[in-house]
DNA sequence: AGCACGCCGACT
DNA sequence: GTCGGCGTGCTC
């Protein structure tokens, strides 16, 4: 592997630093010089930053004002394909380096000295007087043979206080070391028996363990619908990937699934991979930070911020449920980890595996273009099948309208009751009502911050701001008239389909899987593995139910609202319902049970229902493709969407149209711009907002357009600009 | 990002 | 006369 060239001691040295500034700061490096890619703190005025040694210094600075690299931190050195790779991100996405560096550096204690705690094993000698607790200690010890613990664990085990184990370690009985804190992980063991796999599983499997063994880059498209065992065979390009010697990366779009894929790593490989993503503790963080870079880390299993993990050699990257919207990050560095997994592969000679039950029309698209190899799954794993699909024609139903299940749904969600089967009712809005209404004036409750709506959370007895968490009790009277008790719900949550429910079926047990339901992961993790252990009849559930777990006893699934995804101006509406629907169906009848999915619509001739009811994806897919291409819209077209945001209303229309007007950088590429126009969202925590949407060819070198555009204006203090390349939702 | 500098309004 | 508002600029 090639090492970062060397800097002796004084030599002039340009540092990047996790400080929001342009370019390189020069700085001398210090007595003992240090190596390119040095994770380094370094003077800044008043402070100590954190930077990393990035190339030789640009000499550009009064030499007399540069400083001296204060410490090279204990760290291992940033490879020159991480630096490759966050500089070509940046460029990508137009974000400053110093962001995408503090990506980068997302492990808590980087700048640390290797951290020690103090451990206890047996020493020599016997004790000079042999009591009860001290025999204990000994005991214990010697149980283990040469292990060590903490004060803290040998205590517990032994049953006895510190101060016995003290007193042993100052005869020499116990010995005291001292251990570094951050252990490798245990080793996987790629050579353990897989399950046993279908004849289309063995041979996807064997082509992407070819794929592992080339140790170049290339990027699959495994579509499989759920249940097909996706999982078993990626599992193989692992094992493959482990045998090379090389590191692995499983990207998981929802922290809840870690832990039911963690048991399968652990059946496979025999034992737990790192893990990394917010619910993982400090400690824990670092650990896998670290030994991602020393190699005491093979495989990590984490959320999309693991791909800036500074691995030593990665060789495969799987994306699970690729067409997640959660892998777009929309805060902050807005990037797609998806394709920024496909740039970090190229980079580093690694294989990409894009799984799937439902792709996006991205990946789809890359595939017919001939960039990415596709691989299909079509048996089911075991003796499931593919649920029945119906619609529920609304028009026709007979339902008040303070109601959303219809007879039909009643009905057949009666049987499932009486044969001891699940039902799941999907609905994707949380909360009680979406709205609240005074019926005395018409007014509707709104935040004060966002021109969103609250939406009531019965169970918390408070109105919610669902774009910026603001909450307030429910009020009794209206804020607007004053009338008392004439406010009223409109619209249905998931709180309230599940009164609806419990008024339906009495005795039935309902449980509601709902994100904002659940105070931990670890809450939300019981609670799925008991309905999934037939602790509910009723499920009643959010998009969280979308997302890939396994309710072995459920066989019917009804979708409250099929309509929900259709409305609205985002170009990947369609995309999204036939998506969400195909996910969802493929919860009802995983097992040996047939599965029915029932969906509720008041457009059943729509193209996108019938798409999903007569399961013609390619179909779908097709006419999706030829609209998009039509209006020069991704895949087949770039869009970059810039939202200017300020507490001043006039301001951000001002400078909104300052930008339209002056788009002759654009036009030199074929770009168009449109807008301004309000956000979707025009007001969010105070602060208004504006956004242009820039339209471009596939070919067009948008970025480079983008950056000369917006160095036109000067911006206000208090304006903030962002630009969202690809952008996937438009708010 | 911080932090200093500096240029204008209201105060012991 | 000064205390302090936060706009502007600098940090190797």
């Amino acid at each position: 592997m090639k090492t970062g060239s060397f800097f002796d001691e004084g030599a002039l040295i340009g540092v990047l630093t996790t400080q929001p500034l342009d370019r390189l700061l020069d700085y001398k490096a210090p007595e003992g010089g240090c190596l390119a890619g040095a994770f380094v703190e370094v003077p800044l005025g008043p402070r100590k930053v954190l930077g990393v040694v990035w190339g030789p210094g640009q000499g550009d600075y009064a030499i007399a004002r540069v400083r001296s690299v204060i410490r090279v931190l204990d760290a291992v050195p940033m490879r020159e394909e991480m630096q490759e790779f966050l500089t070509r991100a940046a460029e990508y996405t137009l974000t400053p380096m110093p962001a995408m560096l503090r990506l980068a550096t997302r492990s808590p204690g980087l700048g640390d000295p290797p951290s020690m705690r103090r451990i206890y094993r047996l020493g020599s000698g016997a004790p000079d007087r042999e009591t009860e607790a001290r025999r204990r200690v000994i005991a214990t010890l010697s149980e283990y043979g040469g292990l060590a613990f903490t004060l803290r664990e040998l205590a517990e085990m032994a049953g006895v206080s510190a101060s016995v184990i003290k007193g042993l370690v100052k005869q020499g009985v116990v010995r005291e070391e001292d251990s570094p804190r951050d252990l490798p992980y245990p080793r996987l063991d790629p050579t353990l028996r897989g399950l046993d796999l279908a004849e289309d599983q063995a041979a996807a499997a064997e082509t992407l363990r070819a794929g592992a063994r080339a140790q170049t880059y290339s990027t699959t498209l495994l579509k499989g619908v759920t249940g097909s065992g996706k999982t078993e065979v990626y599992l193989e390009a692992v094992a493959e990937c482990l045998t090379q010697g090389r590191q692995a990366l499983v990207l998981l779009p929802e922290i809840a699934l870690t832990s039911e894929f963690l048991k399968r790593v652990e059946a496979r490989f025999g034992a737990m991979p790192a893990e990394w993503h917010s619910g993982v503790t400090m400690t824990e963080r670092r650990r896998a930070w670290r030994m991602v870079g020393e190699g005491g880390a093979q495989l990590v299993v984490g959320a999309r911020s693991a791909l800036f993990l500074p691995f030593r050699d990665l060789g495969l990257i799987v994306v699970d449920e690729e067409h997640d919207t959660s892998y777009k990050q929309e805060d902050g560095v807005l990037y797609s980890a998806r394709d920024m997994t496909v740039l970090r592969a190229s980079i580093c000679g690694a294989q990409v595996v894009l799984a799937s039950a439902t792709p996006s029309l991205e990946s789809w698209a890359n595939v017919e273009a001939g960039k990415y190899a596709k691989l299909d799954l079509t048996s089911r794993f075991g003796a499931a099948e593919l649920p029945e699909m119906r619609a529920i024609d609304m028009r026709v139903e007979d339902l008040p309208g303070s109601r959303w299940i219809s007879p039909t749904l009643q009905k057949a969600v009666g049987q499932r009751l009486e044969r001891k089967e699940q039902s799941l009712l999907f609905l994707n809005r949380r909360g009680y009502a979406p709205v609240t209404i005074c019926r005395a004036c018409g007014h509707q409750i709104g935040c004060e911050h966002c021109d969103a709506r609250m939406v009531e959370h019965r169970f918390l007895k408070r109105l919610v701001c669902h774009q910026c968490g603001e909450t307030r009790p429910m009020p009794d009277k209206c804020p607007n008239c004053e009338a008392e008790d004439r406010l009223a719900p409109v619209g249905p949550g998931v709180e309230r389909l599940s009164e609806e429910a419990t008024a339906l079926f009495p005795d039935a047990r309902i449980a509601v899987l709902s994100s904002d339901l659940f105070g931990s992961a670890r809450a939300m993790k019981a609670q799925i593995e008991a309905i999934a252990g037939g602790q509910a009849d009723i499920i009643i559930g959010t998009q969280l139910v979308a997302k890939g777990h396994n309710f072995p006893l459920l066989t019917l699934v009804g979708v409250i609202d099929a309509d929900l995804g259709l409305q609205g101006s985002d170009l990947r509406a369609a995309e999204r319902t036939f998506q969400l629907m195909r996910q969802v169906a493929g919860r009802a009848g995983r097992t040996e049970l047939r599965g029915q999915a029932l969906l509720q619509t008041y457009q059943p001739e729509h193209a996108v229902i019938r798409a999903i009811l007569s399961g013609d994806e390619e179909g779908f897919w097709r006419a999706e493709a030829a609209e998009r291409r039509q209006a020069g819209v991704p895949p087949y077209g770039r869009l970059a969407g810039i939202v200017l945001s300020s507490p001043d209303v006039q301001a951000v229309f001002d400078i909104g149209g300052v930008l339209a007007r002056n788009d002759a950088p654009l036009r030199r590429i074929g770009a168009q711009v449109y807008g301004p126009a309000p956000a979707p969202i025009a007001r969010i925590r105070g602060r208004h907002r504006v956004r242009l949407l820039v339209k471009a060819a596939k070919t067009a070198p948008l970025q480079a357009a983008l950056s000369q555009w917006v160095a036109q204006v000067k911006l206000p203090s208090n304006l903030r600009l962002s630009i969202d390349i690809d952008p996937q939702s438009f708010y």
